[in-house]
DNA sequence: CTTGACCCTGCACCATGGTGCAGGGAGCAC
DNA sequence: GTGCTCCCTGCACCATGGTGCAGGGTCAAG
């Protein structure tokens, strides 16, 4: 495969699976004699995989390491995926709550006076981590 | 409430506050005779809000007409708050998709030569929609 | 051997989401 | 008044995640 094909595969311009490349997300298998790059038929649906995570609030500097975790040791990787998955339940139940406030909200009607429900469901004062981005 | 007891009770910086301002995202009740922003109590709320709803993935463009909403009429903002509901529940299940992948992969121990089961939980072909960022 | 589609490198540029600094004023304590 | 903390505006700068272009090479078709 060649990177325009991986590119359309993957619905993002070719410069971006080039991007991904500087970045160590993405990786061709070899050159051509041409010195083209030439990629493993999987390779669209890694990009499509950090495309996605990217929409769910993942940075590529976090997304990277995911991809990485092929090459890695299984007690590292229990660990990794037991921190993950707590991040993934935070998240999860965030979006939930807002979901929930949305759905209370057009079930009851709108008070417009009252501070707003979506937004009270994720201001809540607890305590937050890193705080990354 | 003057803008540093706001960014103090926000965790975030005060001249992130004015850049929020300068995109729509809070405003100022007004200003003092000394020319100094004031805000509402429950500012510090808003701005946890924003923060919390980026760590999700929305942009501050998307959560601006949120925070809008406030002000809009009853009939426009049902037909939002379904649209966003449907698009919370597409989030919300691929993170589930991501999670589940991810404690297969505790259970069941790793297989190092298979395509990696959280990459193949969110890559999928499928249609996919307006890819905004 | 030319044409066209594709590829290469490298660099400049863009938007988003901030941060930081200069130069100045406000407000209170002493 | 002096000093300290906080505030003001405006502009420059930063990282992230790309996009686009110049200048050139590859390769298959005609």
């Amino acid at each position: 495969m060649l990177i325009g094909e991986v590119a359309r595969a993957a619905a993002v311009e070719v410069s971006t699976v080039r991007f991904y490349e500087r970045r160590g997300l993405v990786r061709p298998t070899g050159r051509t004699t041409g010195n083209y790059r030439q990629y493993a038929e999987d390779t669209p649906l890694t990009v499509r995989f950090i495309r996605r995570a990217q929409r769910l609030g993942f940075t590529l500097a976090e997304v990277a390491p995911v991809l990485a975790l092929r090459l890695v040791p299984d007690s590292v990787l229990r660990e990794v995926l037991a921190a993950k998955r707590a991040d993934l339940d935070q998240r999860i139940a965030d979006l939930e709550r807002m979901r929930d406030a949305i759905d209370r909200l057009a079930a009851e009607g709108v008070d417009p006076d009252a501070p707003c429900p979506v937004v009270a469901s994720l201001a809540t004062a607890g305590p937050w981590r890193s705080e990354g981005r």
